[in-house]
DNA sequence: CAGAATCCTTCACGATACTG
DNA sequence: CAGTATCGTGAAGGATTCTG
């Protein structure tokens, strides 16, 4: 399915659609937000919602969804008085943690420059 | 590397706003690919269009723009004949390519298993 | 409790045309 | 060559309402 794009390997990782695809699935606005709330604790969906205060239910639906399609997270249903649902981190979804961590960690650590870049950029305009 | 999965001891990755809306900055549609272009060489802006053919010029001018400002990239406008401009990462662009390599890692590696939940998730609709 | 269904606004992005 | 200017569209996401 991939169309073999030419071989212009430029010998580093190169950015594939699939790629492309892929970040925007995994790293999209509340992911992050979601995916760290169930590293530490399986979670139901209104303990998700406490949790991201700011996320409205129809996204976190969605998030939760897609999540769970690419494999990440797991959804079961505990057939109880009201329906409780429980999603869990999955193994696959664990793997996440580290690639996630280096971002945030490298994030964490450049803001203070990276907003000494916007004020110069947004001061001068060059 | 460390176990101790306790996940509130090794991690406060917390997502913040800033968080948030740098990674939407830096790791927006089109960026990775730029990136990846200006670590291996300088580019001028035509070059860059060459190089990733399906974006088009109103996309690269704003992810330039975007990536300059937040000091990942630099811009030098060479006056010679038809004007020239040069586009090169700087030191604090170079600091995001491990980040970025390491995701791209997890992103190829993951791959297939993420294809299978996929299907196993379109498939059953569990 | 855990959503589904609707409506609505914003805006990212593409397509196209023009310029110093 | 390296953009700017405009227009148009789809999709993301918020607000609100309803339900098994």
């Amino acid at each position: 399915m991939p169309e073999t794009d030419d071989a212009r390997a430029s010998g580093e990782l190169r950015i594939e659609n699939a790629h492309r695809e892929l970040l925007d699935q995994v790293l999209d606005k509340w992911s992050l937000s979601v995916l760290n709330e169930l590293c530490e604790r399986p979670c139901r969906f209104n303990d998700l919602r406490r949790a991201i205060p700011t996320v409205t239910q129809k996204s976190l639906t969605a998030t939760l969804r897609r999540l769970e399609r690419n494999g990440i997270v797991e959804r079961e249903v505990v057939s109880s008085r009201p329906v409780a649902v429980e999603y869990r981190i999955t193994p696959l979804g664990k793997t996440m943690r580290r690639p996630v961590d280096v971002l945030l960690e490298w994030a964490t650590a450049h803001m203070p420059e990276i907003e000494r870049a916007r004020d110069a950029f947004d001061d001068g305009l060059d």
